[in-house]
DNA sequence: GAATTCTGATTGAACTGTCAATCAAAATGA
DNA sequence: TCATTTTGATTGACAGTTCAATCAGAATTC
């Protein structure tokens, strides 16, 4: 894993460019966070993760915080970037949307075991640490403001009467659900399997448009 | 806050029982844990919070491992028995007793701000500490059948066709996407507000047994 | 084009603070 | 008195940070 992301053809694999290294060093803190947990996660442990040394890691993320700070970022930008551009993706059409909306959030990009467990990292100490809230609630609110736009669409367009408010926060807590059970359960299931869950969901609040294999008559 | 947890007529407030001292001392470290998160949650600062020294926290629970997992069994069992009473408590037919199971994760003894913050503390942390997982995933799996047992009788008795798994999947997911909404929202709802959601969806499932506002004809 | 200089990435050791754990002595209650 | 609880100073380990020295590659000079 650690060894593909070297450069190839490398003996002398030093001097990576500063945007490479700190990619990298981002890497092994996921990496890091997601086999010992938030707590047990050491500037050392990251550095031997990276193969590179201690010092290293201050040089280019001067403190602990801001190493971990910017991996909330990096991890939080992505997954908005993933349901954008799933978003921008699919037919304008509100059921279209919707479900690449949902589907978005199961991306074999983004909900990968490592990730997961690194979210359910920082979800814990998130809570008491303003630094990291700040730039995840605008993301947040900017997600759960697109599913009820969404929603509200379903209703205008399609004839539905549900509350748009409240179908939205059931497809988006019914999603935050099912994350959690894929980071913990003992015997997880699979990505598909959470999927099907979604779709049983979306399924009985616009059952003219959603089944349980997703879209109704793609 | 810790000055009214201590004994009110007391100077000599020393010496309370060992299970008492020891209940103190878990009230002290799920504050802990809410207000300051698992990482920087020291025995030094849970001390500080009951009233109490440094090293008495030494004495009742040997090491920080195990004061943290005495914690955990203790938020975990309590969860447990909170729901268990209230299907005990409930009438046996199918649908009041998914009605008290699902308000029971809601009850305003087990939903506080508090409890829920140290929940989400150890749920990052859980993930990569085996001793913790041993006992919560008991109490998880048992809650998981439960339920499921539950939304098979609703078609077996209640002429009910979805399948049964998936539905209680659904039902379980939705309440822990909630928990977390309720632990990490910037302006959180309340309580009844995420309660009025698991109606919504309950409804979606069981039209002819659930409303908004819960069971239908109670 | 080769030698030299320069830049900044990288290392590892030393420093500093913090925390869990220990323990001896004091306080308390029976 | 005796056992138990409680305290607070002490200890040792460990983690984050700092920093001076090193080194590879790029730029510059001749």
């Amino acid at each position: 894993m650690s060894e593909a992301e070297q450069e190839s053809r490398s003996e002398g694999r030093r001097k990576l460019s500063r945007g490479a290294r700190q990619a990298q060093l981002i890497e092994a803190t996921i990496a890091t966070l997601a086999k010992q947990g938030y707590a047990r996660t050491t500037m050392g442990e990251v550095a031997r993760t990276a193969g590179l040394s201690h010092g290293l890691v201050n040089f280019h993320f001067e403190t602990k915080e801001k190493l971990l700070s910017t991996t909330l970022v990096y991890l939080s930008d992505e997954y908005r970037e993933s349901w954008q551009s799933a978003l921008e993706a699919a037919p304008p059409d509100a059921p279209d949307q919707i479900a690449a909306f949902l589907r978005a959030d199961f991306d074999p990009k983004i909900c990968t075991p490592e990730k997961l467990s690194a979210w359910g990292s920082f979800w814990g100490e998130a809570q008491t640490r303003p630094m990291y809230q700040e730039h995840c609630s605008a993301n947040d609110l900017y997600y759960t403001s697109t599913i009820e736009a969404l929603c509200q669409r379903m209703n205008d367009e399609h004839g539905y009467t549900s509350d748009a408010i409240l179908t939205a926060r059931v497809l988006r807590v019914v999603t935050e659900g099912l994350w959690r059970d894929l980071m913990s359960m003992t015997e997880p299931y699979e990505r598909d399997e959470a999927l099907a869950t979604v779709w049983i969901c979306a399924a009985a609040f616009y059952p003219r448009h959603f089944g349980p294999q997703g879209l109704l008559g793609a």
